[in-house]
DNA sequence: TTTCAACTAGGTATTTTTACCTGTTTGCCA
DNA sequence: TGGCAAACAGGTAAAAATACCTAGTTGAAA
């Protein structure tokens, strides 16, 4: 069985070097080359042999790395892209990944890792250095920690409760029947939410209570 | 360099067994047992020795596992813990881990497998199998792409600039200086955003323009 | 037992938002 | 070139939110 392989990479030395590279592993077979993104994206559409996998360069002319494994990624679900490049700052990865990436190699990786991670994506449609695992863990990790530990702007229970239904899209009033209240005395909890939150105005309470987790995102659906 | 290790279960027999089988190891001791997550803390307190690692089940009386987990990483960040269950449930596994979770270890694991996870949570912080390192991948990558795409709900760009002043609290009058535009202008921008939005006042364009990522929440902050 | 914060609720006034309307201009596309 | 959507803007009214007041009750803590 053999690995088709293509590489976007606008430095042309690099994609010859690759293609030599890949060349020399067993079952591997690279298909075509692009300089940017667009010419990936065309190659890949007019392809009657779709690759396999695609070593990806992140920074090129046209359209960029990211952008174009975005695209790709939605085209061709199963395809398998190895992001290939220098960068290294956590958010970049993090994006990569967000994005769909199967695989990461760094430009001064050995040959033997660009062999092994072409393989391993190909067999487990995974494949990434520890390094990058603790960046992606630390990805899932950030969601939840850094928003957890605060609260403490005194909003007593009933204010937190107010706060809900005015997230809720309810007005005073409504919010005054739910709860067997005046109407001025929800009015006043809302003031008092005002003052001690600093908003402006109801979209700042609902700020405030995403950022302080009175309410998630998550329960919140639209069409 | 000796590990020490916690085991929490509440099955008696389970303990015992593991215990024994962490004795076996080389470099590694079994410094206490715990039935529940209370206990557990209890005894992480009280502790002259803290241990390195802790062996967590996840389902316990009293206090279950991902809550002890919780409070545990929020105590002591360095602990290195393994969950260590039967659940596979994908979002199980992905709530374990963004609370900070070590490793995964299978129940019916093997005895090998026990000491290279403790062994690499020890050394790397980090140990988890090919599947689990699949599943963190797309919970990865579910934050962002469930959400990316599904931007139409035909909001315009003049809209969505609105949209996104709303979020930052200014009233209709301001953003319309802002945008030198007529403040009624900007009221009906803002009426069409709640039609096309399906909310019923400012709350629910707030919401909104948060799930369909008009506005990242890491933007706004407070004190 | 006094003190205090939270919860309750009312008054008055202003500003803002929401709800329905109408209408013009502009640029794009079939 | 005719149609259409988007952006623009005005009228009128009602509803809601904001601003700044006062003040009674209650339960817990000092």
């Amino acid at each position: 069985m053999n690995i088709n392989i293509a590489i976007a990479d606008d430095q042309k030395l690099f994609r010859k070097g690759m293609a030599a590279l890949v060349g020399s592993f067993e079952n591997m077979s690279l298909i075509f080359e692009a300089e940017n993104g667009k010419e990936l994206l065309a190659l890949c559409e007019s392809a009657v042999i779709k690759p396999d996998i695609i070593l990806l360069d992140l920074s090129m002319p046209e359209l960029n790395g990211l952008d174009a494994l975005k695209i790709l990624k939605e085209k061709y679900p199963k395809l398998g892209v190895i992001v290939l490049t220098i960068h290294e700052a956590e958010n970049f990865i993090l994006a990569t990944i967000q994005a769909g990436a199967n695989g990461y190699l760094a430009k001064n990786a050995e040959p033997e890792e660009v062999e092994l991670a072409i393989r391993e994506v190909y067999k487990n449609d995974f494949h990434f250095t520890l390094p990058m695992l603790e960046i992606m863990r630390k990805g899932l990790v950030k969601k939840i920690q850094p928003v957890t530990f605060e609260n403490e702007d005194n909003i007593t229970a009933r204010e937190k409760e107010v706060l809900q239904l005015i997230c809720k899209q309810f007005s005073s009033n409504e919010i005054a029947e739910k709860l067997f209240l005046s109407n001025r005395t929800v009015e006043g909890h809302r003031n008092n939410l005002l003052l001690k939150t600093g908003s402006r105005n109801t979209a700042g309470l609902v700020l405030y209570a995403l950022k302080h987790k009175i309410i998630d995102l998550a329960n919140f659906s639209f069409s």
